[in-house]
DNA sequence: GCTTTCGGTTGTATAGTACAACGGTTCTTT
DNA sequence: AAAGAACCGTTGTACTATACAACCGAAAGC
């Protein structure tokens, strides 16, 4: 676009480009969660996924994890509960946590949510190369890692 | 799957983690917003900033533009008047609507907004290669036009 | 003129979130 | 072992952001 040479932007434009685009893509993407399945919202979708990959997870991991207040979490989970989504069982070798686990039926909706939201960002992305969309999810994740301010995160 | 080209990851999981990292981000955004400047939320920073850089514009168009529902771009607005950091003056020529302009306090406030998350980002991202930002930042924007679903949005 | 459309406000409802206070549990320290 | 600290989760309260629907006043179309 810029021509060959290092005619870049400076780093404050890109920085503000970035943050700008983070935030508009943030607003859109809860509506369009709450469109695609308004059954399971977005957070809870993002918990449940979490919930599946991580067997057996507490819920302060949880709110590690995604930077949350123990108490969203708490809410999100009682959410999922009433859902008949999460089954809580308290661990029995320590009596404070309750292990997390989906249920058939969250396990049931959790992969149709995951298929049709990976359906639009598919469609949404369609045109991109693989190369850019590995290059993008690259630099995602490296924006995110290095956005937890040093907390390890041990299980990523 | 494909085997062609092996080392890549293949699209879905590049996708895969798109999604998650961007919804991760959106809710990391706020709250970070939030923390930086409890004096002008994420939500009126970005629709002040708007209303400054495109002089003299309406309440629909910041509701066009950023896809929001005019009833909440109304009450963002009637909350910047009451901070003293936005006027509506009525247009003349069409008593409907009302032209926005940015107070004094408005623009001063913004500014220091600006800066100081722009010094969070640059924080963040101080041990990004110019390269990488640009590249980012190109994806980002890449992103986010295309995700407008082919909406015009004649003002950017 | 009457009706439709447009711009904006207000009523109502919901998701998501935080913070603070609390009630049990477990671990530490003396 | 008793006392206290640290930890896990829930609940009360409050606030932001948001949507949808119903509405009002102004402008435009027939």
């Amino acid at each position: 676009m810029t021509g060959a040479d290092a005619q870049q932007p400076p780093r404050e434009a890109s920085v503000d480009v970035i943050q700008r685009e983070l935030t508009a893509f943030a607003r859109r993407a809860r509506a369009a969660a709450a469109r695609v399945h308004p059954e399971l919202p977005l957070v809870s979708y993002t918990l449940l996924a979490h919930i599946e990959e991580q067997r057996g997870c507490r819920a302060t991991d949880l709110a590690a994890h995604y930077l949350l207040d123990k108490s969203t979490v708490s809410r999100q989970l009682a959410g999922l509960e009433k859902l008949g989504f999460v089954e809580r069982r308290p661990a029995p070798d320590d009596h404070r946590v309750q292990v997390l686990h989906p249920t058939e039926a969250g396990a049931k909706v959790l992969a149709a949510a995951q298929t049709s939201r990976l359906a639009a960002y598919q469609e949404r992305l369609k045109d991109w190369s693989a190369d850019d969309l590995a290059g993008f999810a690259a630099y995602l994740l490296r924006y995110n890692a290095e956005g937890t301010g040093g907390l390890p995160d041990p299980r990523r």
